[in-house]
DNA sequence: TCTGGGGTCCTAGGACCC
DNA sequence: TCTGGGGTCCTAGGACCC
């Protein structure tokens, strides 16, 4: 065995493809290949902004979520194209096929990064090896540049892999950490956005290592139980596993759109929110399941964003149920200002299949109580020789609600 | 004529129950 | 007449990530 397999403690990789999109576009169309190219949604609209950009674009200045003009006026010769998602879903698939052919402990994070646990793959070779091979694969095989970084947990495997990029093989191991990770600003660790970077700013945390050294208490004080955390990770803590299946275990599914134009027009808001509601569905539809949670999101005209929901009583599929309940939201809580963006999310979810058995159940829970209603009328009518409940001696179904049976069942068998 | 869309996790307050 | 504290559910907002 390897001294790269220690009995104790594991060998993670974090693979994470190099401005992805637009790798996969030069890879599908190599004329782009060495000029700046960006990939942005709706150039014509205002919601145009750069979702990823290539090297040669990178050093002019342009960056993820860049509006698209900025970019242009950085870039002149700015090359920019639409997603092409089905495109960039094939590659992804592609490549976690490489993956996976070393071994399944493999997790997705997203479309174009995940993590690897290959401690149990020492007969394949030595780490840095292993990741050689998968980097050239997925270079020679689908064209595409990847980074890994190689480290004992997946906080500094991910640190890792950012380390070298395009194209890098990063090796982190807890002794490195005071020369390769702790003299990093703060704001570049993983989990520390800008807010966070701001208070910890406070206390005169500047670098990773800063954060690593701090009482933990202070910490604790300023970010709650995240403080702690964090200062885990700096030292190189982390004991989250590798989960393969985590990818199935989604929570939500939302979807939302930025208007081309504010709006205070009630049928243009139907319109947008029977779209969202349909997609929503279809989703839920294609993942064969049902939510309890609705939830609504609005944008105003001042960016400024509200979200308002509602837990049902019972399990939703359909995309009417999704609207009418999101557009009572909208109607309960817009306060008249131009709406920016809508949003309708889903959660709570129960599998479809579970959901449907219950049904049946409290179906044939229900027509057996119909007929003991049915049966107790029936008795009570011969006793008095009229019925008592007269106006309800031919229930329609509505009528039957399960709370009233209960109450005429409690009495009838009070008597 | 600035700043998308898909998510996850955490916090905090109020209601309600025991 | 005055009043504790824990637990859970619900809602809203915020931070972060890709």
């Amino acid at each position: 065995m390897s001294k790269w397999y220690p009995k104790k403690g594991r060998v993670i990789f974090h693979v994470d493809m190099n401005s992805f999109y637009a790798s996969v576009e030069m890879a599908f169309d190599p004329s782009l290949k060495g000029k700046p190219l960006a990939i942005a949604g709706n150039p014509e609209e205002r919601k145009g902004i750069v979702v990823t950009s290539s090297y040669e674009a990178r050093k002019y200045g342009v960056k993820t979520t860049m509006p698209l003009f900025e970019a242009r006026r950085l870039c002149p010769d700015l090359i920019v194209m639409r997603p092409n998602f089905e495109r960039y879903r094939t590659a992804s698939k592609e490549m976690f096929k490489i993956l996976a052919e070393v071994t399944d402990l493999v997790q997705p994070v997203s479309i174009d990064e995940g993590y690897m646990d290959v401690t149990g793959c020492a007969e394949q070779g030595a780490p840095p090896e292993i990741a050689e091979r998968i980097q050239k694969r997925v270079y020679e095989e689908l064209d595409l540049p990847c980074s890994i970084g190689i480290a004992p947990n997946k906080f500094l495997a991910k640190m890792a892999s950012d380390m070298k990029k395009p194209m890098g093989i990063t090796i982190l191991r807890k002794r490195d950490l005071p020369v390769k990770l702790w003299p990093l600003p703060i704001a570049e660790m993983h989990g520390v956005g800008e807010k966070t970077a701001e208070k910890l700013k406070k206390l005169d945390i500047e670098t990773i290592g800063d954060l690593a050294k701090q009482p933990v208490l202070d910490l604790k004080r300023l970010l709650g139980i995240n403080g702690e955390r964090l200062q885990n990770r700096a030292n190189g803590m982390d004991d989250r596993p590798v989960d393969p299946d985590a990818v199935h275990e989604f929570k939500s599914i939302g979807t939302s759109t930025t208007l081309a134009e504010d709006t205070t027009d009630d049928t243009e808001v139907r319109t947008v929110l029977r779209k969202l509601a349909n997609k929503v569905e279809a989703r839920m539809r294609s993942k064969e399941v049902l939510a309890k949670h609705v939830q609504l999101m609005i944008r105003y005209h001042d960016r400024k964003t509200i979200t308002r929901s509602r837990q049902l009583k019972d399990y939703i599929e359909k995309a009417d149920d999704l609207f009418s309940i999101a557009m009572q939201l909208f109607d309960d809580h817009w306060n008249q200002v131009p709406v920016r963006l809508l949003g309708i999310t889903a959660s709570d979810f129960a599998e479809k299949s579970e959901i449907t058995q219950q049904l049946d159940l409290f179906s044939f829970e229900q027509y057996a109580e119909k007929e003991k209603l049915f049966e107790a009328i029936d008795d009570l009518t011969e006793k008095y020789g009229h019925n008592p409940f007269k106006k309800l001696s031919t229930p329609k179904e509505s009528q039957v609600t399960t709370s009233f049976q209960k109450d005429f069942l409690d009495d009838y068998k009070k008597e």
